[in-house]
DNA sequence: TCTGGGGTCCTAGGACCC
DNA sequence: TCTGGGGTCCTAGGACCC
C-alpha cells in the first residue's frame, strides 16, 4: 500500500471481566480479592470460580476450580454468585464501543472480540481502542495484534494485564516454538493427547510434522488445520455480521444428587419455563428440545427431538423434556439436569 | 481441586426416499 | 429378484472455548 497501512486484526479481552464488573458497581471492593461463581456460597458443594479478580489469583484461585478449594485457599475472599444479566449489558457496552465506521468487529464471547483494520500502526488504534473502553465502561482490557485471529488472541495472552503486545510471522517462531501445543487456540486435552501419541508436543514439531503424519490420527481437515496451527496459520476471516443465538440452554448442577421422578420432572418444568421465556425474548420459538442429564458418579448423556412445530410453550417443551428422560430408564441418581432449545435454522 | 453454566461447530451413522 | 448408489433428514456425541 502507498500509505504504508497493512491489515491487522486485533483482539480484545477485558481483564477479569466478571470480577471488574462487580468491583465496578460496588467500589469498596477495590482492591479486594473478588471471586464470583456459582450462588456465591463458597461452602457449598459443586459449584466452581467464574473469574478470580488479580488479588485473588494471588492466592492462587483460579477459574474453574471447586468453590470451597478457592475458600481454602483465599479465606478472606469476597465470594459473589455470578449475575449473569449484569455481565451481559456490561459486555453490549463495551461492543459499541469497539464499533467504529472503518473497523469491523467480531463478538467472541462476554470479554472478548477481535478487530480487523487497515492502519499503518496498530499499536496506537490498540492504545486507543483501550482508551475509549476505559472512558465508557471504566474496565480495562489487553489487546493482542496480529496478522490473523490465531496469532491475534495468542498476542493477548503476552498483554495481560491491561497491555498491547504483538505476535506475527516474524515473531511466531521465537515465541510459539518452544510451547506446549495446547497453548494453540483450538488445541485442548484430546488433541493434545492425541498429538503426544505421534510425538509431537511442542509447536515446531507441529509445525514440521506433515497432514500426511497427522492425519494418522486426525480426521484429514482436522489434520490439516493443525498443521496450519503450528505454523502460525489460520484462514477463518473476521466475521462482524451479528450473530443469532442458535438456541438456549439452562442446566442445574444438584448439591445431592436426586431419585425422585417427581422432583426430577419440577426441575425440567422449571428448566422448560426458562428455555422457554428465553425464546420469547430472543423473538424466536423451539424447533428441537435437547435434554441434558448427569448421573452420578458423573456420566453425562444427552438426547434431542425436533417438535412437530416451533413452540414456545412451556409445558410442550417441559413434555417433551420428560419423554427424552424416559429414554434414559432405569434412572440412576442425577447429578445435572438440562434443558436446551435449539431455534429454528434461519431461512 | 471431585469436577459450573452457557455456548459453538463438526462428524458419524441410521432412516428413508428415489 | 436381496442388491446399488446418491441425497437428505435426524440424532448422538466429540471437542473446544469463555
Amino acid at each position: 500500500m502507498e500509505d504504508g497501512a497493512s491489515d491487522w486484526v486485533l483482539h480484545v479481552d477485558l481483564d477479569q471481566f466478571l470480577a471488574a464488573v462487580e468491583v465496578r458497581r460496588r467500589p469498596e471492593l477495590a482492591g479486594r480479592p473478588v471471586i464470583v461463581g456459582g450462588s456465591g456460597d463458597p461452602t457449598k458443594p459443586r459449584q466452581v470460580v467464574a473469574t478470580a479478580s488479580y488479588e485473588a489469583r494471588a492466592f492462587g484461585v483460579r477459574s474453574g476450580m471447586p468453590l470451597r478449594a478457592a475458600l481454602r485457599r483465599c479465606p478472606d475472599g469476597v465470594f459473589l454468585p455470578a449475575d449473569n444479566p449484569a455481565y451481559e449489558a456490561a459486555s453490549t457496552e463495551v461492543m459499541d464501543t469497539l464499533r467504529a465506521p472503518d473497523l469491523a468487529v467480531e463478538v467472541a464471547g462476554w470479554d472478548e472480540a477481535f478487530v480487523a483494520a487497515r492502519t499503518p500502526d496498530p499499536e496506537a488504534l490498540a492504545r486507543r481502542l483501550q482508551a475509549a473502553v476505559r472512558d465508557a465502561t471504566g474496565l480495562s482490557c489487553a489487546v493482542g495484534i496480529g496478522g490473523n485471529k490465531l496469532q491475534a488472541k495468542l498476542a493477548t495472552g503476552l498483554a495481560k494485564p491491561a497491555g498491547v503486545a504483538r505476535l506475527t510471522d516474524a515473531e511466531w517462531e521465537a515465541v510459539m516454538a518452544d510451547r506446549p501445543v495446547d497453548a494453540l487456540w483450538g488445541v485442548g486435552p484430546r488433541i493434545t493427547a492425541n498429538l503426544a501419541a505421534l510425538g509431537v508436543h511442542r509447536v515446531h514439531e507441529l509445525a514440521d510434522a506433515t497432514p500426511q503424519r497427522l492425519a494418522e490420527r486426525f480426521h484429514p481437515r482436522i489434520a490439516v488445520w493443525l498443521h496450519h496451527l503450528g505454523q502460525g496459520r489460520l484462514d477463518s476471516p473476521v466475521d462482524p455480521t451479528p450473530r443469532a443465538p442458535r438456541g438456549r440452554s439452562h442446566e442445574q448442577t444438584f448439591a445431592t444428587d436426586l431419585t425422585d421422578r417427581a422432583v426430577i420432572d419440577d426441575h425440567l418444568g422449571a428448566l422448560s419455563r426458562q428455555v422457554a421465556d428465553h425464546a420469547v425474548a430472543d423473538g424466536t420459538a423451539v424447533a428441537r428440545v435437547a435434554v441434558k442429564v448427569r448421573f452420578a458418579p458423573y456420566f453425562t448423556k444427552t438426547r434431542i427431538r425436533k417438535l412437530p412445530a416451533p413452540t414456545v410453550d412451556p409445558q410442550e417443551i417441559a413434555a417433551v423434556a420428560r419423554a427424552l428422560l424416559d429414554g434414559f430408564e432405569p434412572l440412576r441418581p442425577v447429578r445435572l439436569l438440562g434443558v436446551r432449545g435449539e431455534y429454528p435454522p434461519p431461512a
